[in-house]
DNA sequence: TGATCCAATACCTTTTCGATCTGGCAGGGG
DNA sequence: CCCCTGCCAGATCGAAAAGGTATTGGATCA
């Protein structure tokens, strides 16, 4: 599992559709489709219904979604954190 | 920033030597040193101070250490959580 | 039944990752 | 003082992964 993945993941299950979340991450439908799948393969469940109008969310998806989305804050704010470390010298009240 | 680089991290922080994190890893050196690198690059700051016997955290590195555990730990976590959203059927009390 | 929309597959290209080999720098023993 | 050892960094090469285009298959709707 990648952080890529979790990305792809959190954008297909908010669009409920794969072409549309490809487009709004800049990639194309076929990769997101594999990537979504290798995904699923590597958690050993399925966490989406595809049917012929999209995509639907199952049981594993909806409880991934929202640590996905956890996970992805923590690292965005786990990086701020160790850049301020760095720019701020190890003691500042400024 | 990924995954790996992250559990990276984590060893070399806790071994305090690149080579022997590599080998913890299964891993050898040479790439671990530029993940390390590429992780500073992305970030901004750097992470650990060389020296000639080993490398030790600086304050950015600090900084990321906890939470890179934890992130860690909070995908295992989505993961296994998922898992079981997949083999148990939806309502399940027994 | 023909048109349309969607996901899946096939095939290829490009990028990324890891291994091996080599070099440079600091400490320790003769 | 010199050499030997241990450690990190750089360069080059091969393998694996990711993405792109073109195409197919299936379902819905007029």
């Amino acid at each position: 599992m990648s952080l890529a993945q979790l990305e792809y993941f959190v954008a297909v299950a908010e669009e409920g559709n794969v072409g549309r979340a490809a487009a709004r991450l800049h990639l194309s439908q076929p990769p997101l489709s594999r990537q979504m799948r290798s995904l699923e393969d590597e958690l050993g469940v399925k966490l989406f219904e595809r049917t012929s109008r999209g995509v639907r969310l199952l049981a594993p998806g909806a409880t991934l979604l929202p640590r996905a989305r956890a996970i992805l804050a923590d690292v965005a704010a786990a990086a701020r954190a160790a850049y301020r470390a760095g720019s701020d010298p190890p003691d500042s009240v400024s």
